[in-house]
DNA sequence: TTGAAAGCGCTAACAT
DNA sequence: ATGTTAGCGCTTTCAA
């Protein structure tokens, strides 16, 4: 039967009430079962389950999320172009931590995109996932700044992963960067390179000047003067990357430290345009590690962040949601390659 | 004050009761000025609305979603594992079509990771995303033949994208894999090639079947007896491709169709490591298109499928839920690169 | 044009 | 161990 213009309603849900009346009990036994209480007895919990099975009876999660105020989501707000969303190993890894994470607590998750291709950002995002969601996981960078803003305000429940401009007050995770950084350059020194150039991100992404901390801390512990002209800042991508080096090159460095592994892909290309050879000419090594990133020849050597446990921790603190805020931050751990002029070994791993 | 072990009741939301009373007016008032309706007078509404804006209110979605049935989300999907999604250019074309269309239909859209990096797959995502969304889109593939039945039993709303094992009676969207294919294969055929290879997915993917139709239809048109020694199936990506066109090229054809776009891809490095040049000695089409899918050199000649209107049209179909269920076919336009052996043009877009 | 009241399907406190 | 009952916050008749 029409019941709206040009729809009609989709064949009735069952309710607790209907089971409960094929079983012989009352809804609120059927509830019990449903949700696990103890106090049921093994004849009637069978009987009851039959029933749901047979019937294939699902709860009505509206109904569920109104009485209990909760609805067993946890949402990844992405403030990212869809386009380069996907294709960042970074996400796949977060994403892949976040699912197991979700998994273990029983809960679902689901991602909200919240860039269009045309750059057209959801500021609704907040309002998008306040009551779909019982906690959201954001990563922070320039353009999610506002949104962490918002549900901070809003009292939502969130996690950020990284180091958002404005951290007060904030349940985060994130990576040792300062301290991975400063353990890849030290690393670079002990191979005796002294001219040690720094290729990274421009500061407004605060996990580029904590790098760029570390850097300095270890050159500062090598003995050796931090010269500025070293440092060579720009947008954290491969292109960005390219330039910063092409740039650091007229320097004359003899290692360079690319603060992320797709400038580290940039910074290949421009030693190679150079016909500067890895590591003779100039040693490299780099941060980051994620599964799937840029595969180069010769073997990075980097500082490996924990990608995948970073978002099964996101998951953790939505769930424990410490009070007061906390920040959890998660180990690397270098991983050697060819690039910084350690002897190449047989890799028996992948 | 602590009501729960180790949490606290979060700031109590406000009721539509509670803005009525700073108002001055009942819930029932409020509650038709937040769903624009036309029976209030211009001056309560403004009043209305002040105090929304000021108190920063927002409705209790789980409250509508039970008296309404509706949530306002949907969900795309994706059973595919992570790593794969993220990397797929397929996804992020499809993802920014349906982001568009849920935005034109004022409707929220989540993604929701059905497959995990171990290859769990979660059996449980009809069940997930019942009650969650409104309606949910799928993409057709091996591995989602069971969700899509699953999703018609249980009567969810769903639009399922490309060619399931069991169509029956499903709202779906797809591209004219026959005729694209067909067109793309007369066109070689147009260049005077007779010894057309096809490198194409193994059957279980439909529209690999679809596209070799297309193939022979072509062949036959073009007056050419099919070769079934010329047809080399494989996995749809870049190494399937490789090793479909390695098998081929012991037939020696004088031209390849790889009918998706990864596996011309792995054919062009098959014809690379045989020394083969395109299209001098082997010319190349293929079929997709999509934005962001493998560059390749010279430029592909193939059948571009508007991946971007498919997400688009499906958002469509699931807000019109056509009743019976309908077939929507977009057609493919021809996109000439140099692969095909047609000069080469100063390309003035992309 | 507005308010009062019913009820969506569920959970949980209370009664038995 | 199980049933009864009171809401959760909203939309939507129905009256006024």
């Amino acid at each position: 039967m029409i019941t709206e213009t040009g729809r009609r309603r989709r064949p009735k849900e069952l309710t607790l009430e209907q089971i409960g009346e094929r079983a012989g009990v009352s809804r609120s036994t059927v509830s019990r079962v449903l949700n696990d209480h103890p106090d049921v007895r093994p004849e009637v919990r069978d009987r009851v389950t039959a029933v749901i099975r047979e019937t294939g009876y699902r709860p009505n999660q509206a109904a569920r999320a109104l009485v209990s105020s909760r609805t067993g989501l946890v949402g990844l707000v992405m403030v990212t172009e869809v386009d380069e969303l996907f294709g960042d190993p970074y996400y796949s890894a977060l994403v892949n931590g976040i699912r197991v994470g979700c998994a273990e607590h029983d809960l679902i998750f689901a991602m909200f995109p919240a860039f269009g291709p045309d750059g057209s950002s959801d500021m609704l995002s907040p309002q998008i996932t306040q009551g779909f969601v019982d906690g959201v996981i954001v990563t922070a960078g320039p353009r999610s700044d506002q949104l962490i803003s918002t549900l901070r305000d809003r009292g939502q429940h969130a996690v950020v992963v990284g180091h958002p401009a404005d951290d007060r007050d904030l349940v985060r995770v994130d990576v040792e960067n300062r301290t991975g950084s400063a353990m890849v350059v030290a690393h670079l020194c002990g191979h005796g390179h002294r001219r040690v150039g720094f290729v990274g991100p421009t500061p407004e992404h605060r996990f580029g000047a904590e790098r760029l901390d570390g850097y300095r801390a270890a050159l500062d512990a090598a003995g050796v003067e931090v010269d500025e002209r070293l440092v060579h800042l720009d947008h954290p991508d491969a292109d960005g990357g390219y330039r910063a080096a092409t740039a650091l090159l007229a320097e004359r460095p003899d290692a360079i430290y690319a603060a992320t592994e797709p400038m580290a892909e940039g910074t290949y290309r421009a030693l190679a345009e150079h016909g500067l050879r890895i590591p003779r000419d100039v040693a490299v090594a780099s941060f980051d590690g994620i599964p799937r990133g840029p595969r180069l020849e010769p073997a990075l050597t980097t500082a490996v962040q924990p990608v995948f446990d970073v978002g099964r921790t996101a998951v953790d603190l939505l769930v424990g949601h410490p009070d007061p805020p906390t920040l959890v931050v998660l180990p690397t751990t270098l991983r050697l390659g060819a690039s910084c002029g350690c002897e190449t070994r047989p890799d028996p791993s992948t």
